[in-house]
RNA sequence: GGUCCGUUCGUCUAGGGGUUAGGACACCAGAUUUUCAUUCUGGUAACACGGGUUCGAUUCCCGUACGGACUACCA
């Protein structure tokens, strides 16, 4: 396949969506796998919407994950300037030729006029209530007005708006490469905004323009652009670029988990997961929205997940490294259907991601989140993941699993002591313990085999007493393998925790 | 309402005119583990419905239902 040249073109209104983090990779795994270019651009042509920080913050997300922007907002490139609005002067003249040809007209219609046209309409029993060619003989445009009232008015610093003249009757069809052949009656399409009254062109506008002189080969982005798309389409004609009109590839969309709807904020806020790649902090609300970094994830689990919601390599493999995605990606794999989040799943990946690791990668994790005044050599902190690294499904599992290699019990699990603490017990941790204090190097196997020859001459079953000595030990009754654990602790540290044990709990 | 898009186990999906409709997550059971977790083995579970076309349709066609997206001087 050629190298293509594809764009993610996120607009800064605030944290990057998840389902925008999967557009941005499909996009980036096509230009990956056919040699081409992932270009980034900001679309922020709404500067009613603008939130400062989103563009800064979608940069970061990006990286995190993995993708690396090959052109485009804070890389730079031929085909600077990458943020719209400081493209805002480029699009005019693409707008004028429009209306010299005939295909785009001047609006001067208000708000109110809008609404009143709109609710006539609705009054009426039309199906549909829109500025296009059944209505714009109606109201006050270039169509209507004369051409020196038209200049009369442009002169006199009337508000207005560019309006592109939709076609009364054609059908208008589009390949898509998801979904094949789309086609459209010119008649559903309203006469949409191609320049608003602050000078600043709209979206459809402004990607097609942008599309066009940034040599954009593909277009991929979300479903809901799919009945935009022909407008898109006409666009590219009355502009005379069919020839370079990119492909395009509406993808899926990803789904509430539970019920049905496009996956939003307020569901993940519902069922405690993330929904964004890093934690943000909205700086006009002060909300936070979490995160899938802070909230223990790997990157690579979420793109290896993110990837799956919606295409598949067709086999049965399905831990792919981003570099094995970029190998096996194809568009035609995508499928058709929206695709219900499902973080279980996501869970489980990360589960995957997190016991491939090595232990000395993971100590990080341990390292980073210990408490104040808790220090532990790099080389501990990767013995204690590794033990720990088969039980965890999260980051900061590590953190507080591994809790008690640093802190002594203060108390201890009751259901546990309850049935578990008695003489026998009390009896094999006593003299396990005496022995115990003569070892200076403990190892996990001597730590067994010890354990064994004091039970075997107390004539009491091993098994029966090794709640009792890790829960002496750790304070609870379950947790990672107990000899390794005593073997990391030390013999010191052991034998002065069951000693407490031993003191506090004496009497059942 | 209108337009467009979609519909295989609970979820993500493979498949495709004749299959015991495959896998993964989740769930359940058993085994391993002195605990929990892991791991292993097994199990429950799906072609939305109705018409065609066909010797045969889950697969192709048409409807219906259901779901979704869009319907702004937002992207």
């Amino acid at each position: 396949m050629q190298p293509v040249r594809v764009r993610f073109a996120p607009s800064p209104t605030g944290a990057l969506h998840i389902g925008g983090v999967r557009t941005a990779l499909y996009n980036y795994l096509l230009a990956k796998k056919t040699n081409g270019t992932m270009i980034l651009r900001i679309e922020d042509t709404d500067q009613t919407r603008f939130v400062p920080g989103a563009e800064a913050y979608i940069i970061k997300s990006l990286a995190w994950v993995g993708i690396k922007i090959d052109e485009g907002v804070g890389q730079g490139g031929p085909h600077a300037p990458y943020r719209q609005s400081e493209r805002k002067l480029l699009y005019k003249q693409y707008a004028q030729k429009l209306i010299d040809e005939g295909n785009a007209y001047y609006a001067f219609d208000t708000e109110e006029e809008l609404e009143a046209m709109r609710n006539r309409l609705k009054a009426t029993g039309s199906s549909h209530q829109q500025y296009s060619a059944t209505t714009r003989m109606m109201m006050d445009n270039s169509l209507t007005l004369s051409e020196s009232e038209v200049q009369q008015k442009l002169k006199a610093g009337y508000p207005y708006v560019i309006r592109l003249k939709v076609p009364e009757s054609e059908e208008i069809s589009l390949s898509d490469l998801i979904r094949g052949e789309v086609n459209v009656h010119s008649s559903q399409i309203d006469d949409k905004v191609l320049m608003k009254s602050d000078g600043m062109p709209t979206y459809h506008l402004a990607n097609v323009v942008d599309d066009y002189l940034m040599r954009i080969t593909h277009v991929i982005r979300g479903e809901e652009w799919l009945p935009s798309a022909p407008l898109h389409v006409l666009l590219y004609r009355f502009l005379g670029w069919e020839k370079q009109m990119p492909q395009f590839a509406h993808l899926p969309l990803l789904l509430k988990p539970d019920g049905n709807g496009k996956l939003s904020k307020r569901d993940a806020d519902k069922a405690g997961f993330p929904l964004f790649p890093l934690n943000w902090v909205d700086p006009t609300t002060n909300e936070l929205s979490k995160g899938f970094c802070e909230s223990g994830y790997l990157p690579d689990a979420l793109i290896n997940f993110l990837a799956f919601l919606g295409w598949n390599p067709g086999t049965e493999k399905e831990i792919f490294s981003l570099s094995e995605l970029i190998d096996a990606f194809t568009v035609e794999r995508i499928g058709k259907a929206g695709a219900r989040f499902d973080i279980l799943k996501a869970q489980w990946f990360n589960q995957q991601y997190i016991k491939a690791k090595s232990n000395t990668d993971l100590a990080a994790f341990l390292l980073t989140s210990l408490p104040q005044g808790i220090t532990c050599s790099a080389e501990k902190a990767a013995k204690i993941c590794g033990v720990l690294k088969e039980r965890v499904t999260f980051t900061h599992d590590f953190a507080t699993q591994a809790r008690f290699f640093f802190e002594a019990p203060t108390e201890y699990d009751q259901h546990v002591t309850s049935k578990k603490w008695n003489d026998d017990a009390i009896r094999v941790l006593t003299a396990y313990k005496q022995t115990l204090s003569s070892i200076k190097e403990l190892t996990a196997e001597m730590a067994k085999t010890t354990l064994e020859d004091v039970t075997t001459s107390l004539g009491i079953s091993t098994g029966k007493i090794l709640q009792a000595l890790r829960v002496s030990i750790t304070g609870a009754g379950s947790g990672p393998d107990l000899m390794l654990s005593m073997e990391i602790m030390g013999s010191e540290e052991v034998v002065s925790r069951i000693d407490r044990a031993l003191s506090t709990l004496k009497k059942v």
